[in-house]
DNA sequence: CCTTTATATCGTCGTCTGACGATCTATATA
DNA sequence: TATATAGATCGTCAGACGACGATATAAAGG
Protein backbone atom coordinates (compact mmCIF):
# COMPACT_ATOMS: atom_id res chain seq x y z
CA UNK A 1 0.00 0.00 0.00
CA UNK A 2 1.98 2.80 -1.63
CA UNK A 3 0.31 6.21 0.07
CA UNK A 4 2.37 8.28 -2.63
CA UNK A 5 1.54 5.93 -5.48
CA UNK A 6 -2.19 6.18 -4.05
CA UNK A 7 -2.55 10.20 -4.08
CA UNK A 8 -1.32 10.03 -7.77
CA UNK A 9 -3.91 7.99 -8.82
CA UNK A 10 -6.52 10.17 -7.10
CA UNK A 11 -4.87 13.63 -8.31
CA UNK A 12 -7.19 13.52 -11.70
CA UNK A 13 -10.37 14.46 -11.64
CA UNK A 14 -12.08 11.39 -13.86
CA UNK A 15 -10.44 8.89 -11.60
CA UNK A 16 -11.27 10.10 -8.47
CA UNK A 17 -15.54 10.60 -10.60
CA UNK A 18 -14.84 6.49 -11.56
CA UNK A 19 -14.36 5.79 -7.61
CA UNK A 20 -17.01 7.78 -6.53
CA UNK A 21 -19.49 6.27 -9.48
CA UNK A 22 -18.83 2.57 -8.38
CA UNK A 23 -20.03 3.27 -4.36
CA UNK A 24 -23.58 3.13 -5.97
CA UNK A 25 -23.04 0.67 -8.98
CA UNK A 26 -27.13 0.75 -9.02
CA UNK A 27 -27.36 3.98 -9.40
CA UNK A 28 -25.03 4.52 -11.94
CA UNK A 29 -24.39 1.81 -14.25
CA UNK A 30 -28.26 0.58 -13.51
CA UNK A 31 -27.87 0.07 -17.82
CA UNK A 32 -24.99 -2.72 -17.31
CA UNK A 33 -26.48 -6.19 -18.93
CA UNK A 34 -24.24 -8.39 -16.78
CA UNK A 35 -25.15 -8.50 -12.83
CA UNK A 36 -23.53 -5.60 -10.67
CA UNK A 37 -22.66 -8.18 -8.59
CA UNK A 38 -19.85 -9.42 -10.81
CA UNK A 39 -18.40 -5.52 -10.87
CA UNK A 40 -18.60 -2.71 -13.22
CA UNK A 41 -17.55 -3.69 -16.86
CA UNK A 42 -15.25 -1.75 -18.16
CA UNK A 43 -17.21 -0.46 -21.33
CA UNK A 44 -19.74 1.09 -18.44
CA UNK A 45 -17.30 3.94 -18.09
CA UNK A 46 -16.82 5.11 -21.49
CA UNK A 47 -20.42 6.16 -22.12
CA UNK A 48 -20.94 7.79 -18.86
CA UNK A 49 -17.69 9.95 -19.45
CA UNK A 50 -16.86 10.66 -22.93
CA UNK A 51 -12.97 9.60 -23.13
CA UNK A 52 -11.99 6.78 -25.62
CA UNK A 53 -11.72 3.39 -24.78
CA UNK A 54 -8.11 3.44 -24.76
CA UNK A 55 -7.81 6.14 -22.09
CA UNK A 56 -10.29 4.90 -19.81
CA UNK A 57 -8.43 1.70 -19.99
CA UNK A 58 -5.27 3.60 -19.14
CA UNK A 59 -7.50 5.40 -15.85
CA UNK A 60 -8.96 1.93 -14.64
CA UNK A 61 -5.54 0.61 -14.68
CA UNK A 62 -3.81 3.36 -13.10
CA UNK A 63 -6.77 3.10 -10.33
CA UNK A 64 -5.93 -0.86 -10.17
CA UNK A 65 -1.78 -0.60 -10.25
CA UNK A 66 -2.52 1.94 -7.03
CA UNK A 67 -4.93 -1.13 -5.42
CA UNK A 68 -7.80 0.63 -5.26
CA UNK A 69 -9.73 -1.40 -7.57
CA UNK A 70 -9.59 -5.18 -8.18
CA UNK A 71 -10.35 -6.76 -11.36
CA UNK A 72 -12.46 -9.80 -12.09
CA UNK A 73 -11.46 -11.21 -15.82
CA UNK A 74 -14.58 -13.16 -17.39
CA UNK A 75 -14.01 -14.08 -20.75
CA UNK A 76 -13.38 -11.03 -23.24
CA UNK A 77 -14.65 -8.73 -19.90
CA UNK A 78 -13.13 -6.88 -17.09
CA UNK A 79 -14.84 -6.59 -14.19
CA UNK A 80 -13.77 -4.14 -11.57
CA UNK A 81 -14.77 -3.25 -7.85
CA UNK A 82 -13.73 -1.13 -5.53
CA UNK A 83 -11.42 -2.27 -2.80
CA UNK A 84 -13.09 -1.20 0.24
CA UNK A 85 -9.89 -2.57 2.08
CA UNK A 86 -6.95 -0.52 0.72
CA UNK A 87 -9.48 2.19 0.63
CA UNK A 88 -10.41 2.20 4.11
CA UNK A 89 -6.36 1.72 5.01
CA UNK A 90 -5.78 4.77 3.38
CA UNK A 91 -7.70 7.18 4.97
CA UNK A 92 -6.56 6.06 7.99
CA UNK A 93 -2.85 6.47 7.28
CA UNK A 94 -3.67 9.75 5.58
CA UNK A 95 -5.39 10.74 8.57
CA UNK A 96 -3.04 9.68 11.11
CA UNK A 97 0.18 11.18 8.93
CA UNK A 98 -1.12 13.97 7.56
CA UNK B 1 -11.43 24.17 -1.13
CA UNK B 2 -10.87 22.47 -4.27
CA UNK B 3 -10.27 18.66 -3.51
CA UNK B 4 -8.62 18.09 -6.79
CA UNK B 5 -6.22 21.08 -6.32
CA UNK B 6 -5.13 19.43 -3.06
CA UNK B 7 -4.73 15.95 -3.87
CA UNK B 8 -2.30 17.18 -6.84
CA UNK B 9 -0.41 19.06 -4.02
CA UNK B 10 -0.50 16.30 -1.91
CA UNK B 11 0.65 13.49 -4.79
CA UNK B 12 4.37 14.49 -4.30
CA UNK B 13 6.42 12.65 -1.58
CA UNK B 14 8.60 16.00 -0.84
CA UNK B 15 5.12 17.91 -0.03
CA UNK B 16 3.84 15.40 2.23
CA UNK B 17 6.95 15.02 4.13
CA UNK B 18 6.71 18.87 4.70
CA UNK B 19 3.54 18.84 6.02
CA UNK B 20 4.51 16.09 8.28
CA UNK B 21 7.45 17.76 9.41
CA UNK B 22 5.58 20.75 10.40
CA UNK B 23 3.28 18.37 12.74
CA UNK B 24 6.25 18.20 15.01
CA UNK B 25 8.32 22.11 15.22
CA UNK B 26 9.92 22.00 18.03
CA UNK B 27 11.22 18.29 16.87
CA UNK B 28 12.19 18.88 13.35
CA UNK B 29 12.99 22.58 13.16
CA UNK B 30 14.57 22.90 16.76
CA UNK B 31 17.48 24.64 15.15
CA UNK B 32 15.46 27.71 14.38
CA UNK B 33 16.73 31.09 15.45
CA UNK B 34 13.22 32.66 15.24
CA UNK B 35 10.33 31.51 17.64
CA UNK B 36 8.56 28.45 15.82
CA UNK B 37 5.24 30.51 17.13
CA UNK B 38 5.98 32.89 13.86
CA UNK B 39 5.48 29.74 12.19
CA UNK B 40 8.60 27.85 10.11
CA UNK B 41 10.96 29.60 7.83
CA UNK B 42 11.66 28.83 4.40
CA UNK B 43 14.66 28.45 4.62
CA UNK B 44 14.84 25.71 7.46
CA UNK B 45 13.28 23.26 4.81
CA UNK B 46 15.75 23.51 2.36
CA UNK B 47 18.50 22.40 4.64
CA UNK B 48 16.53 19.28 5.59
CA UNK B 49 15.55 18.40 2.07
CA UNK B 50 18.85 18.83 0.08
CA UNK B 51 16.55 20.67 -3.08
CA UNK B 52 17.14 23.96 -4.17
CA UNK B 53 16.26 27.15 -3.05
CA UNK B 54 14.05 27.63 -5.64
CA UNK B 55 12.53 24.10 -5.69
CA UNK B 56 12.02 24.11 -1.78
CA UNK B 57 10.02 27.73 -2.94
CA UNK B 58 7.64 26.53 -5.24
CA UNK B 59 6.81 23.41 -3.12
CA UNK B 60 6.07 25.62 -0.68
CA UNK B 61 3.92 27.80 -2.66
CA UNK B 62 2.06 24.51 -4.32
CA UNK B 63 0.65 23.70 -0.50
CA UNK B 64 -0.13 27.51 -0.01
CA UNK B 65 -2.15 27.61 -3.25
CA UNK B 66 -3.94 24.44 -2.36
CA UNK B 67 -4.56 26.29 1.01
CA UNK B 68 -3.19 23.50 2.97
CA UNK B 69 -0.51 25.92 4.68
CA UNK B 70 -0.87 29.75 5.49
CA UNK B 71 2.07 32.12 5.20
CA UNK B 72 3.15 34.54 7.02
CA UNK B 73 5.56 37.48 6.30
CA UNK B 74 7.55 39.09 8.17
CA UNK B 75 10.48 41.28 6.70
CA UNK B 76 12.32 38.91 4.46
CA UNK B 77 11.28 36.14 6.13
CA UNK B 78 8.30 33.54 5.40
CA UNK B 79 6.91 31.63 7.90
CA UNK B 80 4.92 28.80 7.00
CA UNK B 81 2.35 27.52 9.09
CA UNK B 82 -0.56 24.39 8.75
CA UNK B 83 -3.60 25.31 7.77
CA UNK B 84 -5.37 22.94 10.24
CA UNK B 85 -8.85 23.87 9.47
CA UNK B 86 -8.85 23.06 5.37
CA UNK B 87 -6.27 19.70 5.99
CA UNK B 88 -9.26 18.74 8.77
CA UNK B 89 -12.08 19.71 5.97
CA UNK B 90 -10.07 18.20 3.01
CA UNK B 91 -9.76 15.26 4.98
CA UNK B 92 -13.40 15.06 5.92
CA UNK B 93 -14.73 15.18 2.01
CA UNK B 94 -12.14 12.52 0.84
CA UNK B 95 -13.52 10.18 4.14
CA UNK B 96 -16.92 11.39 3.23
CA UNK B 97 -16.72 11.20 -0.87
CA UNK B 98 -14.15 8.28 -1.72
C1' DC C 1 -15.63 -20.08 -39.45
C1' DC C 2 -16.17 -15.41 -39.68
C1' DT C 3 -17.55 -11.25 -37.68
C1' DT C 4 -18.23 -8.54 -33.91
C1' DT C 5 -17.16 -7.05 -29.36
C1' DA C 6 -14.14 -6.13 -25.26
C1' DT C 7 -10.00 -4.80 -23.67
C1' DA C 8 -5.03 -4.02 -23.60
C1' DT C 9 -1.14 -2.11 -25.65
C1' DC C 10 1.55 0.83 -28.79
C1' DG C 11 3.11 5.14 -30.94
C1' DT C 12 2.46 9.93 -31.06
C1' DC C 13 1.71 14.49 -29.63
C1' DG C 14 0.98 18.40 -26.74
C1' DT C 15 0.99 19.86 -22.02
C1' DC C 16 2.33 19.72 -17.19
C1' DT C 17 5.76 18.98 -13.68
C1' DG C 18 9.92 19.19 -11.12
C1' DA C 19 14.53 20.18 -11.06
C1' DC C 20 18.22 23.63 -11.64
C1' DG C 21 20.86 28.14 -11.82
C1' DA C 22 20.39 32.97 -12.59
C1' DT C 23 18.26 37.01 -11.49
C1' DC C 24 15.27 40.47 -9.16
C1' DT C 25 13.30 42.66 -5.05
C1' DA C 26 13.17 43.60 -0.44
C1' DT C 27 15.00 43.69 4.00
C1' DA C 28 18.55 43.16 7.53
C1' DT C 29 22.88 44.32 9.17
C1' DA C 30 27.81 45.76 9.22
C1' DT D 1 25.51 53.41 2.43
C1' DA D 2 27.21 49.02 1.10
C1' DT D 3 26.82 44.29 1.51
C1' DA D 4 24.64 40.11 2.68
C1' DT D 5 20.61 37.36 3.14
C1' DA D 6 15.72 35.63 2.14
C1' DG D 7 12.65 34.49 -0.99
C1' DA D 8 10.05 34.83 -5.45
C1' DT D 9 10.27 34.50 -10.21
C1' DC D 10 12.17 33.39 -14.79
C1' DG D 11 14.13 30.47 -18.44
C1' DT D 12 15.42 26.00 -19.53
C1' DC D 13 15.52 21.17 -19.80
C1' DA D 14 14.24 16.39 -19.11
C1' DG D 15 10.80 13.39 -18.00
C1' DA D 16 5.95 12.22 -16.76
C1' DC D 17 1.17 12.47 -17.99
C1' DG D 18 -3.13 12.36 -20.52
C1' DA D 19 -5.32 12.23 -24.65
C1' DC D 20 -5.98 10.01 -29.16
C1' DG D 21 -6.26 6.49 -33.00
C1' DA D 22 -4.43 2.24 -34.61
C1' DT D 23 -3.49 -2.25 -33.75
C1' DA D 24 -3.27 -6.73 -31.31
C1' DT D 25 -5.48 -10.40 -28.73
C1' DA D 26 -9.01 -13.02 -27.19
C1' DA D 27 -13.59 -14.40 -26.60
C1' DA D 28 -18.60 -14.18 -28.03
C1' DG D 29 -22.02 -14.97 -31.23
C1' DG D 30 -24.14 -15.56 -35.76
Amino acid sequence: MDKTEILKALAHPTRIEFLEWMKEPELNFCDQVHPLSMGICANQFEKRCGLSQSTVSAHLSTLERAGLLKINRVGQWAFYHRNEDTIAAFLNELRSTL
